[in-house]
DNA sequence: CCATACCCGACTATTTTTGTCAAGTTTTGC
DNA sequence: GCAAAACTTGACAAAAATAGTCGGGTATGG
């Protein structure tokens, strides 16, 4: 399990769009250019931002990107659900594991496994959901370096 | 981002042999068996959880594998160290993102990027750390259904 | 001694991810 | 109006990761 370049860059993007929260949009190649990353990837990743409203774009000469929203009002997770359709795709849903496993398996009542899968996932987003592109902007200041323990909500005999 | 078939099955497996727990060892075609799995590939898995000391196996004609720790004593956690060499690998530290990303943007004083991945994994981890083998054997029952919301420690000014 | 079952590295196949291409549309500046 | 800049998009190609197989080896109980 691992973040993918496709985040890695896309929250690439974003950060570098909102260091230059100017009036005038940034075009995709200057975002590219600026981040040392493949200009044509940049666009595709771009403009699936766009479609989800976290960028807005300006066509034509001198046109470009904009954040659509103020990067304290854009989290990670945000992002996150734009690119990949979610920053964790749970294994149960998949077409293979759900014919060949799951269902079988759950018929058995034994499918005890999912819960885990499922509670991880909502981990993960509700973190990703707390971290703002604003936070990311003042860089490392929010970086303990330390530990993050998880706190569960309720255990036993729930 | 998602949990690999890896992991689903070796979890899967460690269950099942927890289940079965009695005095004898049940063999790989066994667990193979009773849980769908491909036999040669549980197999490989068994034989990287023994490795990692999770399992013990016995050799020859009515060995098998058992559990090397009692399920309470025995987190999710475990198992993903020992097969996928963790739950969660930081992209940081793929060296094609080092050399081509991450050194140069650093030198620049910015690859705030980093501490969300890093804090993401202690999250991560921290979670599976807190789901025992054993809580998975009392199937569904720990399953809420519900948000597990996480809880910052210690948000702003850190 | 032989059937069972672990052990293990090398190999193949499949799927996912990453990245490119080419053709099209919109807009600005001259 | 026309050319250049820049977004839009789907199809395709390349690379990497994952999943799974094969074949031989070794140990052991009966």
């Amino acid at each position: 399990m691992k973040v993918t370049t496709q985040l890695e860059y896309g929250l690439c993007c974003i950060v570098a769009l909102a260091r230059l929260q100017v009036g005038d949009p940034a075009s995709a190649s200057d975002i590219a250019q600026s981040e040392k990353l493949p200009r044509q990837y940049v666009e595709k990743l771009l403009c699936r931002l766009k479609r989800s409203g976290i960028v807005r774009s300006v066509r034509g000469a001198k046109g470009g990107y904009l954040l659509a929203r103020h990067p304290s009002e854009l989290t990670v997770r945000d992002i996150c659900d734009a690119l990949d359709g979610g920053a964790y795709k749970l294994i149960c849903e998949e077409e293979s594991m759900r014919t060949k496993r799951c269902i079988p398996v759950s018929a058995d009542g034994r499918c005890s496994l999912r819960f885990v899968w499922t509670e991880l996932g909502s981990v993960i987003n509700s973190y990703l959901g707390t971290v703002t592109v604003d936070a990311l902007l003042s860089d490392g200041s929010c970086h303990t370096g330390k530990e993050t323990p998880y706190q569960r909500p309720c255990t036993a005999g729930v």
